[in-house]
DNA sequence: TCTGGGGTCCTAGGACCC
DNA sequence: TCTGGGGTCCTAGGACCC
């Protein structure tokens, strides 16, 4: 057996993606903490964040901690514009491109003549002149790895692992640092008194299945190696379509209400689905009830389709069925997604979102 | 300070079939 | 009649990501 060469796999991503679109595009933002969204935060510059103030927080909270924030209403069709833009260029010198978000990519760059140093910062300077837009790049030989490198360069920076470099860097950081270990994984390992990525390594694969289950466990296991033979990926089509719509806890909402955003959703997602090309077979009704606890409710349709009478139909049904503890609990948000998706996938670029 | 909106993947149990 | 194993589909819930 040849030894083989090790993987170059480079990450890129935007820094606080949709509130540097908005200093890019407003110079009288530049410099300053800026929120985008005001009811939750979408996305909060750097300034902001150093406040305190992290995406998914609730306005409010954002406003105590920081004051002096300008907050901004989203205009999706100017990040959307930013993210093809800076797409175009990742296209331009990668053949394997893997969106990972409309703002995150991994790129194949093994085979290529230019140190990943070259590369990497040949990137940022292109993105930088043409999008406007500063993006961190991290470069190692797994995709886990290339993510946590960007995410130690953060902000507007890069920074590779060069092989057999990669342990040394990952050891010492804590274990929820590392892509795909949530809240409840890096709990779980704590409670055992494992704090860091090189206490892990020490543990066999079987004692962290036991600890943080079989999946995660393995997950791990691996990545505290520097094991992850997932590849980059190009183009794969998207496995479900939903949408929701939150509903506020101070009163109470009659069922005329709540059909009614069971139409809205249901309408939104059809028409997303038949813009895209897509049908679906599973329709999942998503709800959240007053006390923030959650319930899904699926059934699976005979046969695929995009028409939202069917849909809607299908959807009344789940909800009638959850009607007793609605009416007990109240509800804050309802949702709904359509999985088990058919149709013409291979030919949809996201745009669809708009 | 009460917590958006869009996704992916895994787990576990039951139904059903061979 | 009872027991076992493997596989697929489906539902409900959980974890994680941006």
């Amino acid at each position: 057996v040849l030894p083989t060469e090790p993987r170059r796999i480079l990450h890129a991503d935007a820094d606080a993606f949709f509130a540097a679109v908005e200093q890019r595009d407003d110079p009288g933002l530049r410099g300053k903490p800026v929120i985008v969204g005001g009811g939750v935060v979408m996305a909060a510059s750097y300034e902001a964040r150093a406040y305190g103030v992290r995406s998914a927080m609730g306005g409010a909270r954002a406003r105590t901690l920081c004051p002096d924030a300008i907050v901004v209403t989203p205009r999706w069709e100017a990040y959307v514009d930013a993210s093809q833009r800076i797409f175009e260029i990742l296209e331009r010198h990668f053949r394997v491109v893997e969106k990972a978000s409309m703002e995150e990519a991994f790129v194949d760059a093994g085979g290529l003549a230019a140190s990943a140093l070259e590369l990497g910062a040949q990137l940022r300077r292109e993105v930088r002149e043409r999008v406007g837009l500063a993006i961190t790049v991290g470069v190692a030989s797994t995709k886990v790895m290339a993510k946590l490198a960007g995410r130690q360069a953060k902000p507007d920076g890069l920074l590779v692992v060069e092989p057999g470099r990669e342990l040394a860097f990952l050891h010492p950081l804590p274990v929820e640092r590392v892509w795909g270990i949530g809240p409840a994984t890096s709990r779980r390992l704590r409670a055992r008194g494992l704090r860091t990525v090189g206490q892990v390594a020490r543990l066999s694969e079987a004692e962290l299945m036991t600890i943080v289950g079989k999946a995660a466990g393995r997950y791990v296991f691996a990545v505290a190696r520097n094991r992850d033979p997932r590849p980059v990926q190009a183009g794969r089509a998207r496995q479900s379509i939903g949408s929701q719509s939150a509903m506020g806890r101070r009163r109470p909402r009659t069922p005329e209400e709540i059909d009614e955003a069971l139409s809205r959703v249901v309408e939104r997602v059809a028409r997303r689905m038949q813009s895209a090309g897509r049908t679906g077979r599973t329709v999942e009704l998503r709800l959240r009830f007053g006390d923030y606890s959650r319930a899904t409710r699926a059934r699976t349709l005979p046969a695929a389709t995009a028409d939202p009478a069917t849909i809607l139909g299908a959807a009344r049904g789940l909800m009638a069925g959850a009607t007793p503890r609605i009416e007990r609990d109240g509800l804050t948000l309802v949702g709904l997604t359509v999985r088990g998706l058919g149709g013409a996938g291979q030919l949809e670029l996201g745009l669809e979102e708009v």
